[in-house]
RNA sequence: GGAGAGGUGGCUGAGUGGCUGAAAGCGACGGUUUGCUAAACCGUUGUAGGGGAUCAAACCCCUACCUCGGGUUCGAAUCCCGACCUCUCCGCCA
């Protein structure tokens, strides 16, 4: 959510940002709606003051003079319901098109429509695959698909999950189950061992207000699970989350918190859950886009200040670099371009890993900086030491990994010419020692 | 699932219709005292919105908030109804 305050200033600022995030929200109704309802509020704040110094004057009164204050009292009760009126009516409506309000985008931000917008500002390979040239040419032989390799090796067993669970569904099989976690466990240990993140275990069934907080919702209701629960009797609906960052970013809700506690650095493994809805026929194949994934995901929770928030971006961003290296992964980062930004990214870097069944890089994590957008949703403060004023934190989040996604490229990448799979050698310790799968 | 009890400020806890934004204690902050620490003493100490003053802040005024929503009343932390939440006991299950 964006500061009123600051669209009422400069309102250009917002339409401006919102156009070019390609998002619709009427703006001047907003600020028409929110100037009546303002004015309204002033009006019952100066009747209560009416109500409140006759109330104590009855108090003080008694016979003729008492009954005619309470005659008096009486219209300016009757004004004061008409006004409540019109305040029950407008704020709703205000309150609900403020949370459409993007947050405009970084000045530096490249504009642009989609995806394809995309700006690449570097990328990495390792010492043994160039992805500038073709798969047999780095490894001497034609490659397979990940689905392939895991079919040949029995390993990846996606009947079975679609019997049980439908489309997007899988099974994972003995060492690419046991590769599965392996990739977590290494990305989990390295945030919490090297890079000294908290490691917190979150709920990832949550409550409505935590998902109109991160700024999930409303819009991207139809891509979570419900759990109906007012249905039988309960009182609230739960959500499955799709990622950890809901949990995470719930932790401190409607909390003030000590400015010296912050940065807060939170990291978790959580599994996600994804309706993929509107994606039909996209990405059908394999194990891309799926509806239950497992990811570790890290959060900043940083003071009200642009210079903060930017180098934790730039810090998370080179945390999720730090594992892909390890895994020796090519990859590129991208800066997204403004058509491709979410209502509440000021900026967002996304990291695409090289995939060759798919022959492109492809993404694999999120860098996404908020400034205020989502605390002010959530309510989420800080105490400042020096001045003892409450401000918004900054929140910023991205991927460390997410698997199976990230299997693909591990697969893919370390087959060898028979179909046996190479264990990265940092996931061996993970993997009983295990050089080579299959 | 059955039966009870209860939700007041950072915390404990008083308050059954106007003088209560709320006693008292604790904690925190500032100060005095002190060789240092401790103790003692004095003072300050919720949040949000609006208005005024100001270059800006400090500051001043008003309004709202005693879980939430409705109701009674001229007036509600206090009375009534509903919701939500917490706790205890029993049962059931992991």
């Amino acid at each position: 959510m964006i500061d009123i305050k600051l669209l009422r200033q400069d309102p250009q600022r917002f339409i401006d940002g919102a156009a070019a995030k390609r998002i619709e929200v009427d703006i001047p109704a907003l600020l028409a709606d929110e100037a009546r309802l303002l004015e309204a509020q002033r009006e019952l704040q100066e009747l209560r003051t009416i109500q409140n110094s006759a109330g104590k004057k009855i108090a003080k009164l008694s016979g003729q003079e008492k009954a005619a204050a309470i005659a008096e009292m009486k219209q300016a009760k009757d004004r004061a319901k008409a006004v409540e009126d019109i305040i029950a009516q407008l704020e709703p409506k205000v309150a609900g098109l403020l949370l459409q309000v993007p947050l405009p985008p970084d000045p530096a931000v490249p504009r642009g429509q989609t995806s394809d917008d995309n700006v690449e500002v570097r990328r990495w390979n390792p010492p043994w695959f160039d992805t500038a040239r073709p798969f047999a040419a780095n490894k001497g032989f034609q490659p397979r698909t990940h689905i392939e390799l895991g079919e040949m090796l029995g390993l990846l067993d996606i009947p079975r999950g679609v019997r049980m669970s439908g489309s997007r569904s899988y099974v994972l099989w003995g060492r690419l189950a046991q590769l599965h976690q392996a990739v977590l466990r290494l990305a989990f240990d390295f945030m919490v061992n090297q890079q000294g993140f908290t490691p917190v275990s979150v709920p990832v069934l949550v409550r409505d207000n935590v998902l109109v907080g991160t700024g999930f919702f409303p819009f991207g209701r139809e891509q979570v699970y419900q759990i109906k629960e007012t249905d039988r009797g309960g009182s609230q609906d739960l959500y499955v989350t799709g990622t950890g960052e809901a949990g995470l970013m719930g932790l401190h809700q409607d909390e003030i918190l000590d400015g010296d506690s912050l940065p807060r650095r939170y990291v978790t493994v959580s599994t996600c859950f994804r309706r993929e809805a509107g994606a039909a026929g996209k990405d059908t194949a394999g194990i891309y886009r799926i509806h239950q994934f497992d990811k570790v995901e890290q959060v900043v929770v940083c003071k009200n200040s642009v210079e903060e928030s930017n180098k934790y971006h730039e810090e998370i961003l080179a945390n999720a670099e730090a594992v892909l290296k390890a895994f020796e992964l090519p990859y590129r980062i991208v800066v997204v371009c403004t058509g491709d930004l979410g209502r509440g990214q000021a900026k967002k870097y996304d990291i695409e890993t090289w995939m060759p069944s798919r022959k492109n890089y492809c993404e694999t994590h999120s860098a996404s900086k908020f400034y205020e957008f989502q605390a002010r949703r959530m309510n989420l403060r800080y105490k400042e030491t020096a001045t003892k004023k409450n401000l918004f934190c900054h929140t910023l989040n991205n991927t460390v990994i997410a698997s199976p996604r990230v299997l693909i490229p591990i697969m893919e990448l370390y087959q060898n010419a028979d179909g046996t799979i190479t264990v990265p050698k940092v996931l061996r310790p993970y993997m009983g020692g295990k050089e080579r799968i299959g």
